[in-house]
DNA sequence: TCTGGGGTCCTAGGACCC
DNA sequence: TCTGGGGTCCTAGGACCC
């Protein structure tokens, strides 16, 4: 058996762990530049308020209602996360995080549900009294089942924050009322197809032949099906690596200044190549882009081209480099680029990294320049030395209309207590 | 006026091999 | 005139997830 826990409102939560006046108002936390919801209160959702809807589009609400709307504070989150994860690991030996508020719990150790029920609940009560974030947990032989027990534990006062499914009754009448969408895996295209074939909830699915899961869907909904009648068959492998790293962002307006978008995007992928370097990595590829916004009546052209490295590499420098020469051949005199960044694949270790015979560049003479860089960044923050074509200080691409402090990951910004 | 960011896996088709 | 059969690897795009 598995138990799957799952924060509720997980951003809404962590900001209410240092705002318990905020506890039963409504709030939500906003995409970068303030741009959509991504996440809300039951209070919010109560009110109908859809999830990734843009801000603007919800104002009268915001006013009628008084919700109270946060930036997104990924130092925060991440913190908060990394604390309720490590109060996790305690009760299994194997725990497998599936997203930044999510995670497995391997619970073949315990025998009784009883047992597991019981487990629980203590962690439970153990996460809301270390970091302050409520959680819900649904236990069951499979992930996807896991998923459902954890939908009823959230919506369901009843079950105190814990459901099981445990027996076959139990695992029917809950997919007898679960929609056919809700289920994980199942998107918006594979429920229209599944839909057409008079299927409405996931009973009406795992009731299906095997054959016709198969044929319809695929092996993912082959698998999704088998997962829905009791056979444990997906496996979220725990990766050693990122396989992709990403770092993309939307301007609060539109560039059109080729210099601007140049020290924006070399920023991006001095921070994508750090990411890289904590997981000691190299990248045989990078994808460099940007456009104009996507709600463009006409198309505009856009930036875009992989890169490949034939001596895979983690350097600041040598990225820089490619990256420069890829935006000051493509770019378009007159084009409002609105989104920007890098994505950095073909990752691999960097232990296992190959000597190539032509090779022009010193790279033992590169990789102690790196680390020298990232030791002093690392001890004296961020950015404190770089690249020189990076943002002139005081440039501002982004906004960030209402963040809270850092309370958990920067002294300067730790809460302080009058007495 | 205003519309996020970061991932994974599967599949079909093309290039290439013998 | 007539044009096989069996593979691998890579890539782009689709679908899905949070």
């Amino acid at each position: 058996m598995f138990a799957l826990a799952d924060c509720n409102n997980f951003f809404v939560s962590c900001e209410r762990v240092f705002r318990p006046d905020l506890r039963d108002k409504p709030v939500v936390v906003l995409s970068g530049n303030d741009g959509c919801v991504v996440a809300r209160s039951n209070e919010v959702k109560r009110l109908g308020i859809k999830m990734g809807v843009p801000f603007y589009q919800i104002q009268n609400e915001v006013k009628k209602y008084g919700i109270v709307h946060f930036s997104s504070n990924f130092a925060l989150y991440g913190d908060l996360s990394s604390r309720i994860m490590r109060i996790l690991s305690r009760y299994t030996s194997d725990l497998q995080q599936y997203s930044i508020d999510e995670a497995f719990l391997d619970l073949s150790h315990l025998t009784t549900s009883d047992d597991m029920l019981s487990t629980c609940r203590t962690i439970r009560a153990d996460i809301l009294r270390g970091v302050g974030v409520p959680l819900s947990f649904g236990i069951a032989p499979t992930k996807t089942l896991c998923k459902v027990a954890a939908d009823y534990a959230k919506h369901y006062e009843g079950y105190h924050g814990v459901s099981i499914i445990d027996t076959d009754a139990k695992r029917r009448k809950a997919l007898s009322a679960y929609p056919i969408g809700e289920v994980w895996g199942i998107g918006r295209q594979t429920r229209q197809k599944l839909e057409k074939s008079g299927i409405r909830t996931a009973l009406d699915f795992a009731e299906h032949s095997e054959v016709f899961a198969r044929n319809l869907l695929g092996k993912t909904g082959w698998e999704t099906w088998r997962e829905l009648n009791g056979d444990p068959c997906i496996i979220t492998r725990e990766l050693p690596m990122k396989q992709s790293i990403t770092y993309s962002r939307t301007f609060a307006h539109p560039v059109t200044d080729r210099a601007l978008l140049e020290q924006a995007m070399c920023e991006f992928c001095a921070n994508a190549a750090l990411k890289l370097r904590k997981q000691q990595s190299v990248c045989r590829q990078m994808i460099v882009f940007a456009h104009a916004s996507r709600f463009n009546d006409e198309p505009l052209p856009a930036i875009t081209e992989t890169v490949t490295f034939a001596q895979p590499t983690s350097n600041t420098q040598e990225l820089i480099e490619r990256l420069l020469y890829v935006v000051r051949s493509q770019w378009c005199e007159g084009v409002p680029y609105k989104r920007a960044g890098v994505i950095l694949m073909g990752i691999e270790s960097a232990a296992a990294r190959q000597q190539q015979l032509f090779d022009n560049r010193d790279r033992d003479r590169d990789n102690r320049l790196q680390r020298a860089i990232d030791s002093v960044n690392a001890h004296y923050g961020r950015n404190t030395i770089r690249q020189a074509v990076y943002l002139p200080a005081g440039e501002k691409l982004f906004e960030v209309g209402r963040k809270s402090p850092a309370y958990t990951t920067n002294l300067r910004e730790i809460i302080t207590l009058k007495a």
